[in-house]
DNA sequence: TGGCTATACTTTCAAAATGCAAGCAAACAG
DNA sequence: CTGTTTGCTTGCATTTTGAAAGTATAGCCA
């Protein structure tokens, strides 16, 4: 397993829950996740659209953080030079269940919390299809940007 | 679907994801719920001596909030007078998935993350088991307490 | 080539959240 | 009646958050 820079620093516990809840615990972090797992937000200015209003400051934080937990990669932009790149790696992608629990919770317990139709269709589908959409990083959504 | 205060407020987004990040987004919710769902700590000292060292307004903070967005539930103690007895609803013991997930994840990507073997044995495992184990109220770890 | 615009951040600073430590009132034990 | 335990609450210093403004560079068009 190569080096996760958070839980060098120091854990709270050994806790699988709590050295996860260290890297995921805050109200963002997913919703990053989020974008780049389902849709094709790839760059700085599309995570900024998408509606919830994140600030460029906390963006630019949970980017170097995700970075540096191995959850997300980075790379320069082909055809831009001053823009970047970002994308799951395997460790972003392990979390796939994750997020679809979530989601699902949210879905059944909160009023007024809603997916897209398409989410939903193939959350509720076939799971292993919806794996290896995301392993190829083929997006359920794909927005038109910018 | 019950009342939730916290979505009632004004919610970010309509994104499921979203909502159930506002309500379990921190680094201490999911600790609480952990503490519930698979062990049998059911007091604010049990808590406390849970080990990663929540102070304890954070604690009666948390546990407020996550009565209020219907998650568990506090009662008079049976035995003695001025403690409480907190518990799991439907909607808390709901988020069994999401825990599970959460862990698995990160006990397989983060350095140093583990499991008591009683808990990996019975995730592992037959799952459905494990959840009816969750909804019968029955501990998968069972401590002695105080 | 020169200036305008867009993009990807960074900085600033006020406000909110966190967390340690101390305090406190009710309950229980002796 | 006295002292201890319990379940919080309060005070206060530190950290995190977040809106808004700033900055530096890339791309575009004349």
């Amino acid at each position: 397993m190569t080096l996760c820079k958070i839980e060098n620093d120091k854990q709270r516990s050994p806790c699988a829950l709590a050295n996860g809840l260290d890297i995921l615990g805050d109200r963002w972090s997913l919703l990053i996740i989020r974008d780049l797992m389902f849709t094709n937000r790839r760059e700085f200015g599309h995570f900024l659209q998408s509606g919830e209003g994140i600030s460029t400051n906390i963006l630019a934080d949970r980017l170097e953080k995700l970075q540096a937990a191995g959850v997300i990669s980075k790379a320069p932009h082909p055809s831009h030079g001053k823009k970047f790149v970002y994308d799951l790696t395997e460790r972003g992608i392990a979390l796939a269940p994750t997020l679809i629990e979530i989601s699902l919770w949210a879905l059944g317990e909160i009023d007024g919390a809603k997916l897209p139709s398409a989410f939903l269709e193939v959350m509720q589908g076939d799971r292993n299809k919806l794996m290896a959409m995301i392993k190829n990083r083929q997006p359920v959504l794909r927005l038109k940007l910018e």
